[in-house]
RNA sequence: UCAGUUAUGCAGACAAUCGCAUCGCAAGAUGAGGAAAGUCCGAGCAUCUAGAGAACAUGGUGCAGGCUAACGGCCUGUGGGGGCGACCCUAAGGAUAGUGCAACAGAAAUAAACCGCCAAAUUUUUGGUAAGGAUGGAAAGGUGGUGUAAGAGACCACCGAAAAGCUGGAGACAGCUUUUGCUCUGUAAACCCCACCUGAUGCAAGGAGAGAGGCAUUUGCGCGUUCUCUCGCGCCUCUUUAGCCGCUUGAGUUUGCAGGCAACUGCAAAACUAGAUAGAUGAUUGUCAAAUACAGAACUCGGCUUACAGCAUAACUGAUUGU
RNA sequence: GCGAGCGUGGCGGAAUGGCAGACGCGCUUGUUUAAGGGGCAAGUGGGAAACCGUGUGGGUUCGACUCCCACCGCUCGCA
């Protein structure tokens, strides 16, 4: 089991990132989504034993600059935190508003938010 | 001291912990901007089956000379405008090549008599008149005089305009002289004329590789159109979502010397390492007076335009006070 | 990243360089009706006024929605 879920991410790079299209259009269709002020999670079960995560922020959340840093903190929060959960794949929306927020808040809706997830699906998890 | 003009520079640094991208066996090394932006110009490069010339079309540029690979850029000047000044702004060829347009107002808008003035007749007419009024963005050069019935460049002085000549300058143009009639409204960011430039499409180009279909045996095809010349080739259409190449060292940068008023050029030396593809720089803490603006490479250069916190430096101008 | 287009009342949408807002929808008032709907008539950018108004700021012109330049916003195409 180990080695065939090494070789079917041989490709893949360590970061757990949903990069194509087709991944995020499937999780928009298909899966469940939570939602607090500024974010909306979905999230869908897996066959792997594994997780991925993709970032969508909209042109509307500003310039380029706006966006990239948002993005990095997202994904910084989320790797510090150690958020996301095994057989699992995740999208994080940013909706209006969250560039306007500081690194603190962030944290605490994002955190936020994961817990709602656990709560839905009954996974024993804190933080 | 106050007010101002011009030019230039910086665009956080260092340390600690965790984390990202590229290269590397590893240790480790390197890792966004002055505008990376807007995509407004000019190129390189690639493809359209190759190239040269002429004419036309299309689009663009527009004071002169220079710089540049090139430009609609830059420099030095000329004319015009603004400021006491340092200095700044300027799409600035042609309106006697032709055509078009100029609403409303006004008597009349490129051609004139509405009011007024003068004369004659005489009770509402005729003739003269552009000085004055009124309209307009614009009304037949302007001001003052002579003159006259009243007036008028009809004549005179000064200013202005046009043409010709001479002088200076590389040239834009400037200065001077003479003559002319003051005959000649504005608009070319209206068509246009003149001079010069100009094939199209953009790395989502395209290449390698892979695949599918159609036409056809000498006609056909080959960068907006036509013509001339030299040439070439079986032709046409479509798919390729993943990955590979294109993908970074260049008309480049810094320093010194030399030339040039300058833009810039030549020579010598030195250093050079972002190349991602859901797209790499973050989080926390400490120190510096403070670290905060605008903002993130996407094939690469040269410009232009726009955005911008906090400062720093140099030269110059005007005013005031003191010597 | 590259390319193309659009911006005018509350909405859609006209307007040779010459009174901005034709026309349609909507809205308001009056009238008709027992009442509503419908019909008919009038009005409808902002402002007390001066005046300001065609995305914003300049320019050309006597005069700009229209022509030129720069910027802002929106939409579409190219995988």
């Amino acid at each position: 089991m180990e080695e065939k879920n090494s070789l079917l991410n041989a490709k893949e790079r360590s970061d757990h990132r949903l990069r194509k299209d087709r991944q995020f259009s499937y999780i928009y269709k298909k899966g469940k989504r939570k939602s607090t002020d500024n974010f909306t999670l979905y999230y869908i079960e897996s066959k792997f034993n594994n997780y991925r995560i993709g970032y969508s922020i909209s042109k509307k959340q500003g310039k380029a600059v706006k966006r990239n840093l948002l993005k990095r903190r997202l994904k910084e929060i989320v790797r510090t935190n150690n958020l996301p959960v095994k057989k699992f794949n995740f999208v994080l929306f940013a909706r209006d508003g969250a560039s306007e927020l500081d690194f603190k808040q962030l944290e605490s809706q994002v955190k936020n938010l994961f817990q709602k997830f656990y709560k839905e699906e009954k996974i024993e998890k804190s933080l």
